[in-house]
Parts: C-alpha cells; sequence; structure tokens
DNA sequence: ATCGAAATCTGATTTGTATCATATGTATTG
DNA sequence: CAATACATATGATACAAATCAGATTTCGAT
C-alpha cells in the first residue's frame, strides 16, 4: 500500500505526508493498537514484525496476518464506525510511521488516482479475503499457516532452511484456527515425513514443494 | 453502493452513466456471471433475486450473499487478475442495470469524492468478511443463514411470517457451510421449539427473537 | 391423474478434531 | 542455581458433524 503512494501522489504531496508523519517505536510483546480502539491512522511498518489478530466472540483470539518490514497496519479499521477491529501485537521490537487518518483523508480526496488504486488495493484484498471461507481439513490449515510464517519473515539466512521468527505453537494454532495440540500433531506428522524440522522450538522448512502442496488441498485430493 | 453514485458524483456524470448503462433480463435459473469469467462490470439489481456463489477448491459451492432489488453485483471482480471471484445464479427472473468496466473507470477516476467513498465501502466490506472467520456451531450458522434469507428476500406480506423466497435446504447449507443433513436436523429442531415453522419446502419465522438469538452465539454461552 | 425426478426427512455409523490429562523440556526470575 | 512458570509433546476420551443409506413428500411434466 505504501507503494501506491509512492506511485500516485504529486511530489508535494508526498512532502506533505512525510511533513505530517511521525515515528514511533514499540517493544517487543507491545501492542501497536488494539481492537476496539478509534481509529487513529496507518502505521508503515520501517523495522520489526508484528501479528494482527482478530478477537473473537468467546475472547480467544483469530490471527490474520502477520506483518514485517514495508508492510502497512490499521487500513481495516476504514470505514464502519471508525474502529479498529483488530488488534496489532509486536512480535519484536519494531518501528513504523503514523500518518493521521486526518492528513490521510486530505490526501486520499485530493488524489483521485490514489483513491482509485487504493479501492483497487481494498478489493482485492477482499477477494482474498472471501477466499479463505473454506473450512479445509486442519492438517492444511496448518501448513499454510507455517508458509505465511515463512513468507511474512524469511529465514534466518539466504542459505538457511531455520525460519527467521518461528511462530510459536500457538499462534500457528491460531493462525490456523485451530488448537495447540492439533499443530503440534500436524508439525509431529511433517516433521516424521521430512517436509519440516522441529529443532527445538524452532522450524526449519526442509521441502518447501511439499509444504506447498499440502497447504493447497484443491491438489491433495485423493 | 449505487447510492454512492447517486450521492458523490456530478450531475454530468450521472448522466453519462445513465447513457452507457444497459438493461438486461435474466430467466429464473440462470447466471449473471459465473466464476472465473472476464470482469465486464457492475450490475445493478432492477427486480429479483440472485444468490451469489463461491466455488471452491473441491467444486462443492459456497453461499456467501443474497442480492435483491437495488443491490450491486460484481464489484468483487475488481482489481487482482480482473476475474469474477464468484458466481451470481438468479432464483428468480431477474432485470439488471449494466454498467461496463469501462465506463465504471472513467467515471471512478474523474470523481476524486466518489473513489475515495467507494474505497470505503470496500474497507468496510473487508471488514464484514473478516468478522466471518470463526468456526461458529453449526446449529448457530444455520439459524444466521435463515436470518440472511429473511434479510434478503422479506416475508410474504407484512403481517405474515412466511418468508417471500424460501431457501432450498441445500442453499441454506451452503450458506451456512454445512451439509444439508444437518440443515435438516437443525430445522427440525427450531420447528419443534416453535422458533420456526415448517410448511413443506417453505419456511415461516414464528419467533425472531429466538432465532436472533441463536445465530449470535456470544449470548447463547452457557 | 400418474409417473418420475428432485427435495426433504430420519436413522445408523464413522471420522476428524477438540478436550482432558499428564509428562517433559526449556526459558525466566529471584 | 534452584524454583517455577511456560511451551512443547503425546496418549486417551468425548463429541459434533459428515457420511452413508433408505424412506417419504413435493412438484413439474406428460
Amino acid at each position: 500500500m505504501k507503494f501506491l503512494i509512492d506511485k500516485y501522489c504529486s511530489n508535494e504531496w508526498k512532502e506533505f505526508i512525510n511533513f505530517h508523519k511521525e515515528t514511533r517505536q514499540y517493544e517487543k510483546g507491545s501492542y501497536v493498537f488494539e481492537a476496539g480502539e478509534e481509529t487513529q491512522g496507518l502505521f508503515i511498518i520501517e523495522s520489526g514484525k508484528v501479528k494482527i489478530s482478530y478477537k473473537q466472540y468467546d475472547n480467544s483470539s483469530r490471527l490474520i496476518r502477520l506483518a514485517n518490514d514495508g508492510d502497512i497496519l490499521g487500513h481495516r479499521g476504514f470505514g464502519g464506525n471508525w474502529k479498529y477491529p483488530i488488534s496489532a501485537f509486536t512480535l519484536e521490537k519494531t518501528k513504523v510511521s503514523f500518518i493521521s487518518v486526518e492528513v490521510f483523508d486530505v490526501v486520499a480526496k485530493a488524489n483521485a488516482l490514489f483513491s482509485y488504486h487504493l479501492m483497487m488495493f481494498f478489493a482485492e484484498e477482499l477477494r482474498k479475503s472471501e477466499a479463505k471461507i473454506k473450512h479445509y481439513p486442519v492438517k492444511n490449515l496448518v501448513a499454510r499457516a507455517l508458509l505465511d510464517n515463512a513468507r511474512a519473515f524469511g529465514f534466518e539466512s539466504d542459505k538457511s532452511a531455520k525460519l527467521a521468527h518461528t511462530l510459536t505453537r500457538k499462534d500457528l494454532a491460531s493462525k490456523a484456527g485451530t488448537t495447540y495440540e492439533t499443530v503440534v500433531r500436524s508439525l509431529a506428522e511433517f516433521n516424521k515425513t521430512g517436509v519440516i524440522k522441529i529443532d527445538g522450538k524452532e522450524i526449519h522448512i526442509l521441502d518447501m514443494e511439499r509444504l506447498r502442496k499440502l497447504a493447497r488441498p484443491e491438489e491433495s485430493q485423493k
């Protein structure tokens, strides 16, 4: 989403944004914002790792997204009653640029092309979100959670198969919408079949191809 | 979404839209568009009833929305690869106004405020969509499907408790994300407890209050 | 009216996953 | 470096819902 500003706003407006944005720091394990809070604005991650989760009716929480450098937080608080529907929680020390709703509003209303592409961005997010409705077998969902973990945070080094930041089993469960026991069992199986290697709490992804297949049940039809 | 055009486009642009829109008719039981087709544009329902469903990996389909007079179809095809991710199928003879992507595009890019509010509209849809992630007990989901049925299509008359158009058990199942056997069983229970009355294939909603409670598990916590 | 197909209903069985129980390993803190 | 809190692991059990199987009703077509 940041690229939309770069691409579709004039230089004057970019300066306007730069002038009004402010930098904030968060320690590991703190909230950037919490579900229910009034929407203050957008956060662009300069550096760090954040998990975004949804508080459910029974107070359990569901992890819906992982974000790191360059990603945007808070846009889901736009519209409606202008409250964040989700919480953003830092997994590491994190630095963000903050753009207030007011600033954003002025920019969006003044830049038709920007608004237009922003609209397309949300339309696309909506499509993606809708694609998640189906209840897949949990094993597939766990595989997908692992993949998302890898995609969002990458590996320790280019050559390494070890995740740069391994989510806890609990977080993986929250992402997959299941219990941590089930995650542990699924991981144990992936481990046994050589798809991953469990190394204490850390996880190495040995066979990305097979993991991808596990995450896409269309292809794993018997 | 139609109201956004009315509200945020100038009169000249409204005329532009009216000039370029075209009217189409569909018989009961036909597709307005099918998942995978290239996005042609938007459809505004003038009269009729439509179900919108998502084709799943296993070729089963999941009903995500019901639409009738005044509702908009096809906006989910915007962005990304410009294909409709979903299918729209008429439950009755239906008349629509069609606005092509090209026309829409010109209008959106020329009307900053329109784009802006459209963006907000999508942002809101995204929020709503995300709220659906949780796996509720199916009985709750069936109740919700019934409610949606009532909300979308209303009752036969103001005084009547009989739904103007009762979805088939299969469609209710598709909406609730379960099997039709389970829907039948849930309905049988609602029938026995006096929440609804089953009248052949038709359904009467006798106790709206209790049905609402059944649909909101937050409140039915034991 | 009669036929046949499709939709609805009900019961029996299976299955995947949550839940419960408990153990081991691994960080954190005084 | 204990002490203890927390994450991970694994087995046993319970349960909700899918699947399978078959009966009955509804409704359009002839």
